[in-house]
DNA sequence: ATAATACTTTAGCGAATGCTTAAGTATGAG
DNA sequence: CTCATACTTAAGCATTCGCTAAAGTATTAT
């Protein structure tokens, strides 16, 4: 899966910026709209839809047009995809570390 | 803790680079020296010495001088920081999930 | 001492970021 | 229809990013 990785580029650039990190953070307190999502924001509306976008281009938000307003909805299984990164690197790190035990148990003759 | 936010800024940005992951990968297997780091990247050894700064800000590597070799080692523990994140993420997502089920069972008197 | 190795530092450059301002469009209220 | 609301789009700009080339320094080999 080719994919796999530029998918993590994205999701990470995105995680990456505080002020998105605070929209996610929002939106896992269900949806809303961009206004909301921008009003704890000190920059113009115009700067937080651009940062939606690179939150919509990770796949970490989806939204839609309900009349004037657009709905934000958070994507958590593309979070899911950092949590498999994650749980892939652990599992040579505690290999990594069973291997260590392993030297040590064999050094260990008392 | 006004530091973890910042932290985390460092962090996600380090790892949002396919050939900083790389180099984190390569070190989940064990230390390495720059040389070696570099070696199935291709650019040239300042680019990547460039990326270990990156890494070492971000507090995901710590360097030792031995002899002419940098050894880097990756900082597991720092690493963690992120999943305290996702997991306080998750926490307010599965509450929502939770307070659905509750509005849904509420609902459905069968 | 000389040379090779393994980095280190600095300057520079084109592209991407994170904003802003200004001028749109579409929808709902009166 | 008129006006306010809620976004949307485009242009511009200073800064940061990812990289290279070139010229260092420090350590080890011969």
């Amino acid at each position: 899966m080719l994919k796999y990785e530029s998918q993590l580029d994205g999701i990470f650039r995105a995680l990456a910026d505080p002020s998105r990190r605070a929209m996610v953070e929002r939106l896992t307190h269900g949806h809303a709209s961009l206004g909301a999502l921008a009003e704890p924001l000190e920059m113009t509306l115009s700067a937080v839809q651009q940062h939606l976008s690179i939150l919509r281009d990770a796949g970490l938000v989806s939204t839609e047009k309900v009349g004037r307003t657009r709905m934000c909805t958070l994507r958590i299984e593309q979070l899911d995809l950092v949590d498999r990164w994650f749980d892939d690197r652990r599992a040579h790190w505690e290999r990594r570390i069973d291997r260590l035990d392993a030297y040590l148990a064999k050094g260990d003759g008392t």
